[in-house]
Order: C-alpha cells, then structure tokens, then sequence
DNA sequence: CGATGCGTTGATAACTTTCAAATTTAGTGG
DNA sequence: CCACTAAATTTGAAAGTTATCAACGCATCG
C-alpha cells in the first residue's frame, strides 16, 4: 500500500472568473423541458446554464456546495482521489442527471466535465427556499436523494462482483442510462472506467477483449461498444 | 460464478402476529432522549417499541415499506442476498441509528436483529405527513438520508482497498460508533463482518490475527477487540 | 514526421479465495 | 453444573483472480 503515483489525471483548471460567480448566461429551456417534473423545471427556471471545456473541474471535493448541477449535454464524473493516490470515481452524469447536491458545507467529492459539457447551476440556498414554502419541491428533493443513494447502494453491489461481472454491469448499465439500441457510446476513457469499477485499465481490456471473442460485445473503436449478445450478457452479470 | 452455497444465514422467522401489525406496546422515551433532534423526539412520541430476538427478520426486501426503524437497544444488520447466493450486508445500526427509511414503495435490503433488539417503529406515512407541515420536520428527513448516503459512499471507499485496509477501517468505525474506549464489543459474527467488507470469514480472521501478531490489536474473545495501537491503525486504514 | 497519450497484450507477482481440517466457543439436556 | 453436540472461528495448503511491470500498436496533433 501507499504504493501509486500520485495522480493520473490532469485537470486543466478553468479560468477562475469563468469557473466562480456564474455569470447570466443563456437560460436554458429547451429540450429536457419536455413533461419533466417540477423540481427539473424549476432549475431550468431559476438556473443559470453554463459549459465547462473536456477534463475541466466543476467544483472541487470539499469546496463549498452552493451550487446544484444539472447536465444538458455532455457528461461528468465525480471523483476522490485516495491516501494512496488511486482515484475513486464515483459516478458518472449524463444529460438529465442532477449532482452536486450536498448535505453539508463542502461537497463529497470533485467533479470534471469528462467531455465539453453544458450544465445548469441552481444556488442550492434558493433550491432549499423554494422546497420549504413547497411541497412538492420538498418531496421531489427528497426523491433525488433517495435516487442518488439507490445508485451508490447499486455500485457498492457492484463492487463485490467479479472483474467480468462489473464490467457487463456496467455496458449494460450505460446502455440503459444512455437509452442506447445495440450500440453504446461510451464517454469516458478506460482510466475512468476501471476507477468507477476498482479495477485496472489492463483488466477492464482484458475483459472487453475476452468478451468480444466470447461474442458478447464488439467493440469497433474504444469508445463505441456493440452489444451483440444481451441475454449472454445478462447471464455474465451476476 | 454460481458457485457458493445459497444461504449461510438462518433467520429465524419471528411469530407472524407480532411482526406485522406492531400492537401498541411500551412507549418509548427513556436513555435515548437526552437533548436529540426534533425527529427522533417524534418518532419516540409517535412510535412504538418492539423487540426482535436475536436473527430473527425486521423486514424483508421488496416488503412494502411501511414502516421506519430507530434502534433503542441491540443493533441491526441490512442485506441482499445476491443471485449466485452470497449476501451482502449493507450497514449495521447501532443504538440511536435509523433504519429502514425508503423513498420507493418496497425495502432495498432485509433487515435482521443482530442481538436481541428493541426498535421503535413509526408509519412512514405518519413521519411525511409530519414532514409536509413542518419544516425542520422535513429538513432533518434530509439531513438523515444525506447521512445515509454519506454512509453508503464511505462503504464505495471501503470495498476498493486491500482486505487489511477493510479491516482496519471497519475497527476504527466501530470503535467510534460505539463510543469505545480501547475496547470494542462487536455485536456481529466474522460472517457479517466478511460479508460488509466483501470478503471472506477466512480472509477477516487470518487479518485479524496477522493485526494482533504485530502488536495492532488484541483479540481476547472474537467478540472483543483491544485497540492497542490506534495510530499504527490509522496508518494502516489507507 | 516525431512526440504524446491511450489502449492492448504478455509475463510474472501479489493477494484473496477455496477447500480441508483442527480448535475453540456456545448452546442444550440431563 | 457438567457433558455433549453443534456452531463459529482459526489455521494450513493450493488454486484462482487481479495487479503490476513492461512492451507494443495506434491514432492524434503540432
């Protein structure tokens, strides 16, 4: 132990007068909009829409949690760095998604754009203004939570499986989240894939590779992986 | 995979008639009501005690959620088990801990009484109604479901370090949870304690020995740890 | 065109599990 | 309270899985 190299990312930081005091930008009210629920279309009424270049930070682990995020396009990962210096992501967010939430001062973990991404910041005070006179609001805000700690309670189980079994779980889990057909898209590297799965990038290889000679998958260029056999796959994920 | 045997744990079913329907029994307001939160102050006005013998079922996976837990006495395990038959235990709850709470309609987990434990119970329904009208009522809902999520992260963490890292931090949590001196009583079997660090019982015993053979720990009873060295621990801990 | 980063593949080492058996502890009935 | 039985824990040896170290290929970009 305490054996890694220190980092293996590298986040460019974003200029500071762009990454602070989001400035009004464009209100964003277009495509999510569609028969969303009251808290998704409160954000969108209240926020301010943002972008952050690929491999930029979003906020910093343990910086003040004043704001809550919201993707419209592009996608983010949350991530610790350990003692030892491995790092530890913790979930990816797609279009729709909400994160930075948090229930103390400072937030859990960091965030970065894994590609250029565009978000809609809400101040979490107005958030939780709006939730006291309301509800609904309340309720929904709740609901998240309650959507945040299924997902975590998710990767946990994730984390006992086999190398394979994280890995089909997790095709089959962006798959879905990415309402994909056959073919998944993938937008984060490998490096981000075995640090969400507690695994190596050699491994994650590895597996994808013995899965496509298995016939489960093809995977025609790194990012893009087809999925040949779901119901193979399915047996494959624990 | 597919490969272990389907259950390790016999949980005895407690009687039918007094696990539903909780009949109004002791009202609780005793030890733990020292200077708490308004929440926990209501749930001990609106609730109602109940023990579980040792093993024995609090509630089972997908069995509506009805009701939330806050243990007085004892302390509690949640699981699942998974599809090739191993369990995963997901937390344990110590005296003063709520447990149960859920956001969907049926239970995430089973839950079982590790020892001989006495609960409070309150509707759920009763505790959102509450909630609506009452605004620190509603925050302190918040509050506990962030603490659980904090909880189930910090368990994300756990499950990527080495077995002696697993083991070294679960000592450490335990002995703060429970207020121990050098001391820590465990409440659970090496069986739940390898099942919450995804390991085996093999795995956590020969740590544990290894722990004491360098002068780490004392294990005087395998319930019974003696924290002879905290900061070798803390170094240790990853 | 060379440098650079990312991904893949190979060989070996480290760690954890599995299988087996011994030992200790706890529970039960007399 | 003691003896007996079952359960829990520990220990050992071997096998299996994943990490580590190293090298190579490929694509991108200046």
């Amino acid at each position: 132990m305490f054996s890694q190299p220190a980092v293996r990312t590298d986040p460019i930081r974003y200029p500071v007068s762009t990454r602070t005091a989001p400035p009004a930008q464009s209100r964003a009210s277009d495509d999510l909009s569609r028969g969303v629920n009251p808290l998704t279309r409160a954000m969108q009424m209240m926020g301010t829409a943002m972008s952050f270049p690929r491999n930029t930070e979003i906020f910093g682990e343990n910086e003040p949690a004043d704001y809550v995020y919201q993707v419209i396009s592009g996608s983010v990962r949350t991530y610790k760095i350990l003692n030892d210096g491995r790092r530890q992501v913790a979930g990816f967010y797609l279009p729709g998604d909400i994160f930075g939430l948090e229930f103390a001062e400072g937030h859990t973990f960091s965030a970065e754009a894994i590609a250029d991404t565009k978000a809609i910041l809400v101040k979490r005070s107005a958030l939780m203004a709006l939730a006291t006179g309301n509800a609904t609001i309340s309720r929904e805000l709740l609901a998240i939570t309650g959507r945040e700690l299924r997902r975590v309670q998710d990767h946990v189980l994730l984390l006992v499986k086999s190398a394979q079994e994280r890995v089909v779980t997790f095709l089959l889990e962006m798959a879905e989240r990415a309402r994909a057909g056959i073919t998944v898209e993938l937008p984060m590297s490998r490096q981000d894939i075995a640090d969400y799965l507690g695994l190596t990038i050699e491994t994650v290889s590895r597996t994808l590779t013995g899965l496509e000679s298995a016939a489960a998958i093809e995977v025609p260029t790194s990012r893009r992986i087809v999925l040949r056999n779901r119901s193979a796959l399915r047996q494959l994920n624990g």
